[in-house]
DNA sequence: AAATTGACTGATTTAGTATTTCGGTCAGTT
DNA sequence: AACTGACCGAAATACTAAATCAGTCAATTT
């Protein structure tokens, strides 16, 4: 089209922004002139810095997403699959500045809607997750389970064991974590 | 003895004062005035109220583990004890005022001491159910594995249960999360 | 007339500073 | 010798003036 997609410039500028500052750092006036955008105009297609906000993690969500789909392999064990998935998301969020500049923001400051923002991200690969391991469930790969409640405790297993446990002990290489995740909660502990 | 045992007086002082305000509400003079002991007299028994505190901590520790040990059953098996140790650090965790307080401070202010003294009062919860998850490979009960990562995992997950899971969902009852602790750590997921 | 703009507004934050509080000390008291 | 609490400087807090910011809307551009 001849005349600039706006919208788009101003999502654009938007993620720069809070990729570079952050939620609260990120101002309207910023984002407009990095945009090269009148604010109003901002505001013609977003109610409020919220909702732009939103939209920007709506589509981080989708990047992580495809993030983890490209390295997807249906032919597969659950518990290749399912590792992949958690290896992929935290490379992700230790690669990516927007998530790394948020990570950061919630831990430093605990700006509300950057929480939310990123219980929601949690959220939406708990129920990537939750299909991954539906699936091991209908092929018979794994037994009966509550899926969703499944993949949480998956997703939390693997980040206390990259991110927690690395705060008092030496880290634990990739082999070692996928070593301990299938004896945990694949082949579990009984003899 | 016909004195009076100052050092208990502060100490007790210190707890009372620490389990009502938090650590960085409660001031030196403050517990002086409620043990009726000089300012002067803490500092020769404590270099500084963070060693004040700290001893508040150690026997926090020692209480935690002394509920703990009361509920332990030689004779049960892994699984009943290590759920056992967890439901009572839990239960102990939000009855007694002092960790409220303190899980409260943590969480809403962030006071660099209280979230080191939780660290170590975890610490010391993963080093007591490492030593039952020794004496559960010692006796075949469970597979071999290192006992602290098995440790802190257990910890981890049965907190991500009963405190991360109901942030966004109906809370799961005690028996449940035993039987979710069964099928993931256990007996594994694999059929 | 539809789209865009940026000056404007009032609520909120921040910066600057005066005041108070607090951890820790130590000279004096018991 | 044990204990005390007035005292000290550093740090936190309360106060307030100034600046900033999200959001609006009358004026301008297309």
């Amino acid at each position: 089209m001849a005349i600039v997609d706006r919208k788009k410039l101003i999502i654009e500028a938007a993620a720069k922004s809070f990729s570079l500052y952050g939620y609260k750092a990120t101002t309207m006036d910023q984002v407009a002139k990095l945009a090269n955008v009148g604010k109003g105009t901002i505001y013609t297609f977003f109610k409020t810095k919220e909702e732009l906000f939103d939209e920007i993690i709506t589509s981080l969500i989708v990047d992580i997403r495809l993030e983890v789909e490209a390295a997807m392999d249906d032919s597969a064990s659950i518990l290749e699959n399912v590792h992949t998935v958690l290896v992929r998301v935290h490379e992700f969020r230790e690669t990516h500045q927007l998530t790394i500049k948020l990570i950061q923001e919630e831990r430093d400051m605990g700006t509300q809607i950057v929480v939310e923002a990123m219980q929601r991200v949690e959220e939406s690969i708990v129920q990537y997750m939750k299909v991954i391991i539906q699936k091991a469930i209908d092929k018979g790969e794994i037994k009966a389970c509550d899926p969703e409640v499944t993949a949480f405790v998956m997703l939390k297993m693997y980040f206390s064991l990259v991110v927690d446990w690395q705060r008092n002990h030496p880290p634990l290489d990739k082999e070692e974590i996928s070593k301990l995740f299938e004896l945990y909660l694949l082949k579990g502990l009984l003899t």
